[in-house]
DNA sequence: AGTATTTGCCTAAACCTGTTAGGCAAATCC
DNA sequence: GGATTTGCCTAACAGGTTTAGGCAAATACT
């Protein structure tokens, strides 16, 4: 019988289109083996575990999010830095839920430790450069927005948005603006 | 044999205390069933789903959290209200991890328009009441407060802040702050 | 009270996902 | 071309979900 050529790049990158598909938590080794053709047992000589793909499709998506934003952020700083951080971020999350959701997967903290999520909080450190605020004040700001753009996002995905007329996008604008202005009011004077 | 006198009631209760014990995501026909020491099937009178378990232990968590919320909020206005809003939310999650949790479930349209969300939503607007904000503007901050919220809630559950030795604490506070900060600028003049 | 009816929990069985063990054949190496 | 590695297979078991049908406890009726 022929080989179906199974590796467990490909297996994760299958996995991320599942997600993106069915949703995250339905991303299941049997769906998996049936895109494939093969049968469940087969994966396991790729993959240890269900837990082990997940976590396996989470470093993909943390990576690739994290490519994402390195490219929006080059060469801005300040406000535009800020708004295409944020853009960067919320367009990855409608273009690819499933992924979205899987880089939000709590990791243990050594495989943590080696995942491009040290990226996202380097890069979210950065735009703070344009806005001149010290410690402890700068981390307070980093899980400020970490917390607004992951929130904004995750409401929104979940539809939480949908029962208002006002354009969410328009929010979004309405949000960075503030975020900004709230920032510049935090600087050093 | 004596009868276990189970009622939907009693599960979706039991339900929601498994949740804070094992996660949301691992609370199973199965599980509860053990907890009653009774059978798998006998459930099933009660319930129609594993899916309408869990529906209802997101219809209860909501609730539970609007009258803790609406206890919070009552005589107080401004920031005293924002501050409080916030630490109810907060503590909620902290608390009961498992039912802040089932509270995020997707409910589809009707189940939604029918649950305790719309007390949210209303809620939220009335901190809104201190700062005179008007239309499409008082969307915005709504669902800004209610990112913000959530997004740092979940970021922290998650174990996002446990890599910095800033004390989430400070940080929460150095937030609501900030809201109420922003909410002033953005008041009509 | 004693009978009739409802209702609650049971057994049994089918189907799905996850996981391990062991086998055979295709690919690869000399 | 023969030996070895490696990939996918079959088989089997452990849960979880769900439905169908049965017996006995609780409740309602006269």
């Amino acid at each position: 019988m022929a080989r179906a050529g199974l590796t467990t790049e490909r297996l994760i990158r299958a996995g991320a289109e599942l997600a993106d598909e069915v949703g995250f938590d339905q991303v299941t080794i049997s769906a998996l083996a049936r895109r494939f053709g093969v049968k469940v047992a087969s994966l396991y000589s790729h993959l240890k575990s269900s837990q082990d793909l997940k976590t396996g499709i989470a470093l993909f998506a943390l990576e690739e999010l994290a490519d994402r934003v390195a490219d929006a952020l080059a060469g801005r700083a300040g406000k535009d830095a800020l708004a295409a951080f944020a853009a960067a971020y919320r367009d990855y999350a409608r273009e690819h839920p499933g992924r979205y959701a899987a880089a939000r997967l709590r990791l243990d903290p050594d495989t943590a430790a080696a995942s491009a999520g040290v990226r996202h909080a380097q890069m979210t450190r950065a735009i703070l450069r344009g806005y001149d605020i010290a410690e402890p004040d700068q981390t307070h700001a980093v899980r400020m927005l970490g917390s607004v753009f992951h929130g904004y996002v995750s409401l929104e995905m979940s539809g939480g948005f949908s029962h208002t007329a006002v354009d969410p996008e328009e929010s979004w604008a309405w949000i960075v603006d503030s975020l900004d202005m709230l920032l510049r009011n935090r600087s050093a004077p």
